[in-house]
DNA sequence: GCGACGTGTCTAGTATATCGGACAAATAAT
DNA sequence: ATTATTTGTCCGATATACTAGACACGTCGC
């Protein structure tokens, strides 16, 4: 008591400096989990525990509970931990939910295997886009994706599918406006891309070229689910240099394909 | 029985459920979480809420929490929640963290593709049998398998691999004594199985009729990780009819395929 | 040898998350 | 129409989960 007061006079500020503040346990585990997941590899506790702003003590807790739980496990000898075999399962539920994921995937499969590009099973979370499964092209220039990393939705061809049921409105406040700088730093005028939108809505398809990276030409179609809402697509990337020709045939490809998902008309 | 022996493992104080006693959000969450995949299916809240034993008002703090966190989510407008978008992403990133892990899918497509069986990646979790991945045969009378349903061990020819590690004491102190009640109710004697798991490791295979139900012919074959172990298995659930020619060949097939997969010596 | 650092476990105290119960609104049953 | 359930939200009280800090131990580097 005395301690602390004196401390508080030596160092003025000092408690309100180190408002960490408490936490309840179900927040903590949110935020180590998405932690986690943006690291890309397994963590050693204190390391997490620094990363997330938690105490030491609060995330060894938490930790071996989730361990106890299988929703982490330990990888190696030097404490090290990642997710679990329960996330394995709990996500397979998830994307099985729909019964015909088993379907996507076939089609995603085979995309892959005839045309030998790139191909992407795309989706919204939240307000940015995100990549839920990929089949990476196996040529030595391979253009990869990762699974899970979110991206601003005006940077991608499928984003514009994916907004194609909303109006004008909508759009403008569903999108963060720092959402429109590209990657190259170009601000993309917002009447641009809502006309893109429009133009995608039309089509029943999206192309973009040189838009996230200048490397890539992008070709997205929509899956349409039970109540004929696009929540899904299906997406080539494709090296930017693509003859055109290539260019329609997989286009052609890749509408068809993604039609013969729709759940609408079965 | 086994079912709750397992689940009170990992969900310490279900089996009381009737005692209400207070507890934190973190063990509701994993309580929930597992229930909502043993389901298998969508649920309402309140339905949650009387299956963990929780006080409603606690349920729905937590669900809506979990739907802010995107690791549950809404499903159709009647207040039905299954898991969400983020369950997928940590999945993916459980699944893809052995790097190793594509080639072993695409193996398990091929096998599938190749052979018109059923094929299972199979593996542990806790004391219990897991598949983690299957395809399903395409045939007239297709024999399917649940992603996740947690089997006695003893019930399958994987399990007789994935055991291959331990010695007698070890496998005796690690099965439950009910486990080797078949569902047919025999009483699998343990010396045969103790027996049946040495043979498997000095084959480097497993092969077991008749086991689970009486319907199938199981053949496993093991995927040793970097350090040599047993941790994952390939197999056919093959019907019991199937010609003994044909099962070699299958056989053949599947080691020389789960051979090619292991991390040691490459 | 020594100090500096990280790890994993434990404990006591208090800020607060959980819980029971009440509520209005919506649905279902009679 | 009336009654009986269920749904989603809110609130005050208190049991306790979270936190700070200490501890023993292992591991560096020098």
């Amino acid at each position: 008591m005395t301690e602390s007061a004196t401390l508080e006079r030596i160092l003025p500020g000092t408690a309100t400096a180190a408002v960490r503040e408490r936490k309840r346990g179900i927040d903590r585990v949110i935020i180590l989990l998405e932690a986690l997941f943006r690291q890309r590899a397994p963590m050693r506790v204190g390391d997490i525990a620094r990363l997330i702003g938690a105490p030491r003590s609060t995330t060894y807790e938490i930790v071996n509970r989730l361990l106890e739980a299988d929703m982490l496990e330990t990888v190696g000898t030097d404490g090290h931990v990642y997710f679990g075999r329960a996330m394995h399962l709990f996500g397979w539920a998830y994307s099985h939910h729909n019964a015909h994921y088993p379907r996507i995937i076939e089609t995603l499969d085979r995309l892959a295997a005839e045309s030998g590009e790139t191909v992407q099973l795309c989706s919204l979370r939240g307000n940015k886009y995100v990549v839920l499964d990929c089949r990476d092209s196996a040529g030595p220039f391979r253009i990869s994706s990762q699974v899970g990393v979110e991206v601003p939705i005006p940077w991608t061809a499928s984003g514009r599918l994916l907004l194609s049921h909303m109006d004008d409105d909508a759009v403008r406040a569903f999108i963060p406006p720092e959402d429109y700088r590209l990657p190259d730093g170009r601000m993309l005028p917002q009447d641009e891309f809502l006309a893109a939108i429009a133009l995608a809505r039309q089509q029943g398809y999206s192309e973009s070229a040189a838009l996230a990276d200048r490397f890539t030409w992008c070709l997205a179609a929509p899956i349409l689910d039970g109540r004929g809402a696009m929540t899904l697509t299906l997406c080539f990337v494709l090296p930017v240099d693509t003859p055109e020709a290539r260019r329609i045939e997989l286009l052609a490809l890749l509408r068809e394909r993604a039609a013969s998902l729709d759940l609408v008309g079965n």
